[in-house]
DNA sequence: CGCAGCACTTGGACCGTTCCAACTCTTGCG
DNA sequence: CGCAAGAGTTGGAACGGTCCAAGTGCTGCG
């Protein structure tokens, strides 16, 4: 029988019970030399002797040893680590920008701490805190956030970028977006060039929702349709576009219903597409619809949707460039980028049947 | 102009350009205390009186004081933080899971740090080797590992818990999951129960592409449809469903092509919704379809799939239950939860048209 | 008045690293 | 031979918290 526990008046040299994880200085003890050394091995140092080296990288093997960050973290006062806030894991366009993101800041050695906006209902002012108490590197803000208000004041103590969304503007904190009322235009002209006169744009919330709506409205204006376009608004989700489609789309409504629409995003198109299937309108024939995002429920040939790209791996490609340079230069002032999007064409828009709507 | 550095002989008491976030000791100095005092208040310790409380309180707010999380787990030996390995962000069911999750989790003051498996090309070593520095509190696995050989030595050593997968079974680690074979025959008994008699599976990969069609295989054998079974494999992308359905639904298919299709997941489920438009076959009337995960996709009205509810939510609620549970008592044999699945009846099934195929 | 007991407060050890100054050998050169 | 230079190695002081044993007053009782 082993004796469980140290026999009075022995040091107690190891508690029973919990054995701890093994230390830097239980490496040094094994391989017989200082905590020091190991810590040189550890970082790669090239004055260690190939002889002292191979013992510290045995004695890490045969205890399982690793490094705890923490402590590492302390005294460098640096963590490594990146605070990515999404605010809608259910919105799909976002994975894109992680993926950007990633390549990018793993190259650099960061790695990613996400956070839900939504999915803890935390306030801007909360997941502020608990970034500040991790003490992130940085900081990026995908899409919109319900509450900017603690941001302004993260965004003075730690690298911070905003991506997909162009506000709130901080002095300290960059912003990298796609142009969407650029990408606005570019579906409205599309539309506009097949022959539609009569088009519906359906719109989303908060500033994204205002620039793709702005873009639409002064496309049309330019082309001197403005009376004839039609704005009608939504949330962004299924749901709702497909509430709107049936209100823009009913034939109850007065004068000639639109032979297109622009909608907001993806989701909301695809409301829209439902509505019109319920309506006994064929897409393309009877109507032509065009979404936002490009993501890949556009890409399912069973909705096959002409979309937006809003170039989301680059957004978060050079989302992590501003954050290393910004990391690199915290003072700099805040730069405002705009990625340029592009209209991707699949199946859902045709030229109105018949030439009804083509006159002016 | 001021002195940018301070000058020689002076005891250099502020370095000069990075001040650093203050510390507990600032907070002590300005209220007036010593800094035991100030961790007390922080830990809304009781024996405080509330004078001294007060002034801490407003140091805090004063110097904008936030904890360091690190040098606080250092010592107290917990980070607080359960580490969540996900395999993919691009499937929508891990979002209900994390959600589930979440809610436990957070009400017990821990946090979730996200990894996609996927996202960095990190093998099953090396994210294990991350969370280790990182000395995670648990770990979750959402879903399947491309590799799970550093699994094992992991849950050696932390509380884990298997969340959507019933591999690899470890001595300690548990297992939430839903009851693949059973939704697989809730599945098959429904479009059984509707007269389809030659009903086609679309299989996927990995242990759960294997229960289903178990399942599946299983029921048709009870019901002495053996023969009538089919089964196709796929890679549970949509582009593999599409492709898995013109081969399995092509008229130039020697004998009759099946009235029925239960697909692996809903994402495959809406290959097949796309090859049977394009072969001009209408669902539900040419063609029933079920899919397996109801996710939102299936809720989509223009696709409005049939699709077995897997609970994602309650198992990632259970996962986090056991989780907690582990942690408590880290030695507690292995534990494998089965949460029953339910069948989610939209528009996508139908009994077969006109009896073709009713008959044994 | 002396002192036990309570309420509150404090200094210091410790957690597991990194970093720096200092130490010990060798080696080579004048 | 003496010593500077360099390579390799080391102890100890941080880093910013928590926790514990010990301290300080103050009150009330014998």
């Amino acid at each position: 029988m082993e004796r469980s526990n140290g026999s009075p008046g022995e040091p107690p040299k190891e508690r029973s019970g919990a054995d701890r994880p093994p230390t830097i200085r239980g490496v040094a003890e094994r391989a017989g030399v200082s905590k020091s050394l190991v810590s040189l091995v550890l970082q790669g140092s090239p004055r260690v002797s190939d002889a002292k080296r191979q013992a510290v990288l045995e004695a890490i093997d045969e205890l399982g040893y690793r490094p705890n960050a923490a402590a590492r973290s302390l005294v460098a006062r640096r963590t490594h680590t990146i605070g990515v806030l999404l605010n809608d894991m259910r919105n799909p366009w976002f994975v894109d920008v992680l993926d950007g993101l990633n390549s990018l800041l793993h190259a650099h050695g960061l790695r990613m701490l996400m956070a839900d906006g939504r999915l803890d209902r935390r306030t801007g002012q909360e997941f502020a805190r608990a970034f500040q108490e991790l003490r992130v590197d940085g900081l990026v803000v995908v899409g919109t956030l319900p509450d900017t208000t603690g941001l302004a004041e993260v965004a003075e103590r730690l690298p911070t970028v905003i991506a997909g969304n162009h506000e709130p503007r901080l002095p300290r904190a960059d912003i990298v977006a796609n142009d969407d009322e650029r990408g606005a235009r570019l579906a409205t002209e599309h539309l506009i060039g097949l022959g539609h006169r009569k088009i519906a744009h359906l719109a989303g919330q908060g500033l994204v929702g205002d620039l793709r709506r702005r873009g639409f409205e002064a496309t049309m204006r330019d082309h001197g349709l403005a009376a004839n376009a039609v704005v009608e608004s939504g949330d962004g989700t299924e749901e709702g576009g497909y509430r709107a489609a049936v209100r823009l789309l009913s034939p109850a409504r007065g004068g000639r219903r639109p032979t297109a629409v622009f909608a907001f995003n993806d989701l909301s198109g695809i409301g829209v597409l439902s509505a019109a299937g319920e309506l006994g309108l064929d897409v393309p024939a009877d109507l032509s619809l065009v979404g936002y995002d490009n993501t890949y429920l556009s890409r399912i040939r069973h909705l096959w949707l002409n979309s937006v790209n809003n170039a989301s791996h680059e957004v978060g490609r050079r989302a992590a460039r501003c954050l290393l340079d910004r990391m690199a230069h915290p003072d700099a002032p805040a730069a405002h980028q705009l990625v340029t999007p592009e209209l991707e064409i699949r199946g859902s828009t045709a030229p109105p049947w018949d030439g009804v709507g083509a006159a002016p």
